[in-house]
DNA sequence: CGATTGAACTCCTCTAGACGACTATGTACC
DNA sequence: GGTACATAGTCGTCTAGAGGAGTTCAATCG
């Protein structure tokens, strides 16, 4: 077993804050390893001599912060770090489009990963308040809905939903659970929308519980958004795309001209 | 006082999370606005007959999501909505440093807000191994390291260090704690580098209990992280800057060609 | 009138114990 | 050999209570 320390009383810092303080830096030092489990909290009752609720506050902590992942039943463990994709300014280049290729995969096998898709869904329906205005629609314009979540070897690392103007979309693949070759972009360049630039706006917040079960996340795991806008060579929105990505599964990357 | 609902013991979902999702919809809702304070703890207990700890487990659920800040004393409030900054991919046009302003100044002051700086460190040191890989330098080269804290309104939003090849900074006013008009970028081209381009990396993460305290925030709100290296258009990485960003003060803007 | 005191209220921390649910493992039985 | 079961160990949830510390505000004292 590790070596933890002790409570010092005399410290103007709670216990649960100090025994936490010790843990996070047996898992900084490396001692303890991804993977490598946490003494039980029984262990750390008797290590410490304090109460349960005293051990679980400190747990809670390090949860909050991400760092280690409790299992029912089998115990607490320090976070392995998960597969980060480098996401490239580039990735949505008209050459992958020609290959036959969709942006995901193409991003995927990059990173010699095994990327996978499921849970689609696809309606149509009246365009949200939001999304109508991003798109140029008139309220209660309908847009086609496509919904689906992305795997990284098999870890759920993102859900996304793209809208479509049904004007677009009507009577393309763009309707199916496949999209075909190339993906929706393809279809919509076929329907004469040249691509001619795309907007990406980035934040990141807490899960909402719902997310947090789709995307097999822990309470204290943040996720980032990222609202692609797609726009033709007329500067005419074309499609929106809002995601919802696992922070610690993603790096960004963008290129910005100094001008 | 608001309407809150009652437990049902049949439910399969545990007591806390049922008066967490209560809790939550009144907020959703806009039943209870940004800064109104919940109900106390004892009133909680008392309108849902359960224990002092079910209670605070409840509200810890809410405050790990952000959507509620606890203050010792006074009670529990629905978080405020901050300033939120957008940050165009535009921003270090080349036209602004001309005009000799630096870039959060601009950003600022296009939003309307009074922005401050603060806590401003510049240090020589060696170049940690990961900025010396941006930067190209050999390990242990020496950077001239300028920490600092970006406020809006007097609330802190973010914390920087940029790192410049000593070779670049010696001499100018990039190591004095004012750099002057245009701000260290106008600088680093009066040195006779023009730039050329900029790549930015984004992720977010859980902060640290240090950048909590130095962005004033709580736990369970998350951070963005963006590191940009700065190229001359000879495309020589001549600056490296470290951002860590309160990530609900923040959406970033970026355009993307399609090629 | 101003300053101090005290009470009431708030959230923070901790104790001690209980039961439940999930996981793993060994054992007895078929 | 394989299945079913018992058991031990784990974390999840809840109860009931205690003292501490920060905030607010009204009453009291000088």
């Amino acid at each position: 077993m590790v070596d933890l320390g002790v409570i010092d009383r005399t410290d103007d810092r709670p216990p649960y804050r100090q025994i936490a303080t010790q843990l996070r830096r047996l898992i900084s030092t490396g001692k303890l390893t991804p993977g490598a489990k946490l003494p039980s909290e029984s262990e750390l009752i008797e290590h410490y001599g304090v109460a349960r609720m005293t051990v679980r506050q400190a747990l809670q902590e390090l949860r909050g912060e991400g760092l280690v992942v409790a299992e029912h039943g089998k115990g607490v463990f320090v976070r392995s770090a998960p597969p980060v994709r480098r996401l490239a300014s580039n990735r949505f280049a008209r050459a992958h489009r020609k290959e036959g290729k969709a942006a995901f995969l193409v991003e995927a096998e990059a990173t010699g990963r095994k990327a996978t898709v499921d849970q689609i869904s696809v309606t149509t329906e009246p365009a949200p308040a939001d999304i109508a205005d991003r798109l140029h629609l008139a309220e209660g314009a309908r847009v086609v809905m496509r919904s689906r979540r992305y795997l990284a070897d098999g870890v759920p690392v993102e859900i996304a939903t793209s809208y479509v103007p049904e004007s677009i979309a009507a009577g393309t693949a763009i309707t199916s659970t496949d999209t075909g070759p190339g993906g929706i972009y393809a279809r919509i360049e076929e329907q004469g929308h040249e691509l001619g630039r795309f907007t990406e706006e980035v934040t990141a917040r807490m899960p909402t519980p719902e997310e947090r079960k789709v995307l097999q996340i822990g309470a204290g795991v943040p996720v980032m958004t990222l609202v692609r806008t797609a726009f033709d060579v007329d500067d005419l929105p074309v499609e929106v795309c809002d995601t919802v990505k696992v922070s610690h599964a993603y790096v960004l990357e963008y290129d910005v001209p100094a001008r």
